[in-house]
DNA sequence: TTGATTTGTCCAACAATGTTGGGATAACGT
DNA sequence: ACGTTATCCCAACATTGTTGGACAAATCAA
């Protein structure tokens, strides 16, 4: 029973938000969140690496999840579809008040 | 001799943007920087943790360190004071871009 | 000059996160 | 039935993050 908010690594982060902005369109499910993370990033993700990421922060209750029905095109097989959760929030509003709070700090031309 | 920055974790990028901080008023120094960083990010942080990444961002080169002569005060011993390199400059930007490109994706009211 | 006090560095060991590539599964179309 | 597509997930490894405390160097006070 912490009274922090959970402390997220960088790519939990990063996954977590490409959730959210993925889960505005449509339900955010792993190709979907590694498109949108490639996307915005710039970098290159290996695709084990979203599932991996997915899954630990699921079981850290960060995100909850359900199976979709298949969609009926080819290949359109069920797929886990993942929402965040309150927790989540809080942590993501932290780190990000925390990142802030050190950006505004810095005063070093270009930075 | 990568073409991308290199990518920081979480916890390094804070320790970055702390040695910016707390650099600009004096040297930026394993007691300094983890004041700044305690104050800026409102959370506990253990001060090994800071010597730790400290040295591990030197041997990545996104660091580079002196020791200071040490001054005529009770304790005051020799400081390893650190200043920030390019390639950390060109890292930490990247790094911004990619948040904030993340958050920007993000329509959830309060985050 | 000896010990107490202060400031500061650094380590060993462990826990958590990040990364890779590929193998498995389930749907579709023909 | 079979190949093709979309998706999920794992095992193994590499890198980062965390803890608590031991050690070192300087000052002060008796």
């Amino acid at each position: 029973m912490s009274l922090e908010p959970i402390s997220l690594g960088e790519f939990e982060q990063m996954v977590l938000l490409a959730v959210l902005c993925a889960g505005h369109e449509a339900d955010a499910y792993g190709v979907n969140v590694h498109a949108e993370l490639q996307a915005r990033t710039k970098r290159r993700v290996a695709r084990g690496a979203v599932y991996m990421t997915l899954d630990r922060l699921e079981k850290k209750g960060l995100l909850s999840s359900y199976l979709s029905v298949p969609t009926p095109e080819r290949g359109g097989r069920a797929k886990r579809c993942y929402r965040v959760t309150k927790p989540a929030l809080d942590a993501l509003r932290a780190s990000r008040r925390a990142l802030l709070n050190l950006w505004d700090g810095v005063r070093t031309p270009g930075i």
